[in-house]
DNA sequence: ATTTTATGCGCAATCGATTGCAAAAATAAA
DNA sequence: TTTATTTTTGCAATCGATTGCGCATAAAAT
């Protein structure tokens, strides 16, 4: 609460003996108000400290000037990235940011967007949790035609605006890349088949076998949650076969790094008995022993076009622009673990 | 803007043939409304899909039940685990959070802090930029007493709550570590001499110098904006001295990296030719080879009681509790750069 | 001098929820 | 049945900025 008590534009219109409406047309540099008056006005203003209370302005208007965006998790580089992205855009356009995390769970997140509906945000930006199966929060903002763009991960009962990267192509290449560097038993640790983004690497995967007549292995696929403990559950399963596979594609940086761990543990050559890649290009992953292969995914360049979309969705609300699905190329990036 | 005209307390009333005071109160649980009328509002709240408009709320309470929070840049770790316990916390308490950037440019933050003040947040979260040498936009917040908390880096001139680690104890304890392990000529890769933190790690630094009899020698305290290139070439300079240091203290993780990475291609040898320890436990720095020695910051439980603290003074305004300052304790990770 | 056209400004309603005060209704007491 | 008491509800103002409409006054045209 305020102790000094607030400067509104009645306060100012009393001072100088006019109207409230006068001095807020006068404020924004109204036509109407002649040059006088305006100057006037705004020297009193700045004279007295006003601030316009941006609360009555919203109210009235209906608007908020406020993006929501829910992350799984802020301290995620990649999720940090995309923030720092949409941010920076956000700010140039005089946005704020409210950010929630949803720590990957269905609950929270459902929690967290009704809670940036209730605020009014003007638009929503989010990656969804790895046990959203269901829509019914998100239908609240789509229904009511306020912006919805899902990034990275999405949700395919809901039209909608979406940032994604080509996972299926960079799925391929990654498993290209294995298979051209002469791995002939690829394994893939993969994420929950449930969210788009693991499907297409695994079409991605699956497809740069076929194309090269790489039989499938079944034994060689994992799914996990692609935490550090589960991936390292995995890559052991893996390792302990009785014929290994001699090439792993790792569903992220976390888990790649885990296997690397056990590699050095168990004294496994990496790339020569095994090769690894893994996802995200984590900022840890240039600089291990060995370095990480890995898809560096444009992270701040997704924030910074989410917030371009959105915004201007949020500006052009009634033109019926249809929904865009935009993906964005990864770049494989080949270090020594697999090289 | 919704394009459903929106249900209001008014629309509720009309409905139900009472008036809107009755319809708020009910909603809200206020003994003064019968149980029978509270369960029929209430209902039919949910019948129409009623959603209260927080925004015409906040404006009669003056609340807006939202902490803003200005870092240097979120992508960096420390303040992406930061922001993470603040989230956490503060949405236990219903608390939203707006998230800006100041680049560690004065003015951006500036204009941050002046934009959230504008927003009417309840309360603000800042760790200054390193260009910081004024408090004009910050004393807006301190003179109308609204509450404002600093994390790390903080402003001297203004009297608030603090939530520090203890920096001179981490810059003794690395130094003391150093000249333990048998460095002779040890330097110092500072960053600004502005910003407290520096100056108490510095502080510190010199303290474990003084205390073992070790010389101070000026040309191994070298000052710089902690960037990778700078660290680099400050790092170049002190190694091309006729008599380098053998062991160096970096200001933090990303120029202990860049250090490293100048060692591995000049051939020098870590820990042998040279012991490095860095500041802040980045993720990358258990991992690259030779691991990284470093102090570890416990960021999201700086996060999370930085919430505690601001949203317990937001909710006793008019209490007098003294201003606090508190020092959360680091812990020296000794790994292979410096064993 | 009179009519037309601009120009400058104010009134009052609006956005939706909250709350002090008073009135009405229901219940208890006399 | 009447009065006192308690419970329940409504009126109307408030928070601060915005805006459609209309009234003045001034300037231009006739």
């Amino acid at each position: 609460m305020r102790k000094h008590s607030e400067i509104t534009i009645h306060n100012l219109a009393k001072e100088l003996k006019i109207s409230a409406s006068t001095v807020s047309r006068a404020l924004k540099d109204n036509v109407r108000i002649s040059e006088k008056t305006r100057k006037i006005v705004q020297q009193k203003a700045i004279e007295m400290g006003y601030r316009p209370n941006i609360l009555a302005a919203n109210l009235r208007s209906k608007r908020t000037m406020t993006l929501g965006v829910v992350v799984p998790r802020i301290d995620r580089y990649f999720f940090a990235s995309v923030i720092s992205g949409i941010e920076d855009y956000a700010w140039t356009e005089g946005f704020n940011v409210i950010i929630s995390q949803s720590n990957d769970l269905l609950i929270k997140e459902a929690n967290c967007v009704t809670n940036l509906y209730n605020n009014r945000v003007d638009g929503l930006i989010i990656s969804i949790s790895m046990q959203t199966d269901e829509d019914k929060h998100l239908r609240l903002f789509s229904e009511n035609h306020i912006p919805l763009l899902f990034f990275d991960r999405y949700c395919s009962t809901i039209e909608s605006d979406r940032i994604l990267v080509d996972d299926f192509d960079a799925g391929y290449k990654i498993t290209r890349h294995l298979i051209d560097r002469g791995c002939k038993r690829i394994a893939y640790i993969a994420g929950p088949g449930m969210l788009n983004i693991y499907k297409n690497r695994k079409a991605g995967f699956l497809k740069a076998l076929e194309e090269s007549g790489v039989p499938v292995v079944e034994k060689y696929l994992e799914e996990t949650g692609l935490t550090k403990e589960e991936g390292r559950k995995a890559f052991s399963r893996l390792m302990t076969l009785s014929d290994p596979p001699d090439g792993v594609f790792c569903g992220n940086d976390t888990t790649a790094l885990s296997a690397l761990e056990y590699c050095q543990e168990h004294r496994v050559r990496v790339p020569e008995d095994v090769a690894l890649v893994g996802f995200s290009d984590e900022p840890y992953s240039a600089v291990v022993t060995p370095s990480l292969s890995t898809v560096k995914q444009p992270g701040y360049e997704i924030g910074y076009l989410a917030a371009q979309k959105i915004i201007h969705r949020i500006q052009n609300i009634n033109s019926d622009e249809p929904f865009e699905q935009i993906e964005l190329p990864t770049q494989l990036i080949i270090r020594n673990s697999s090289k």
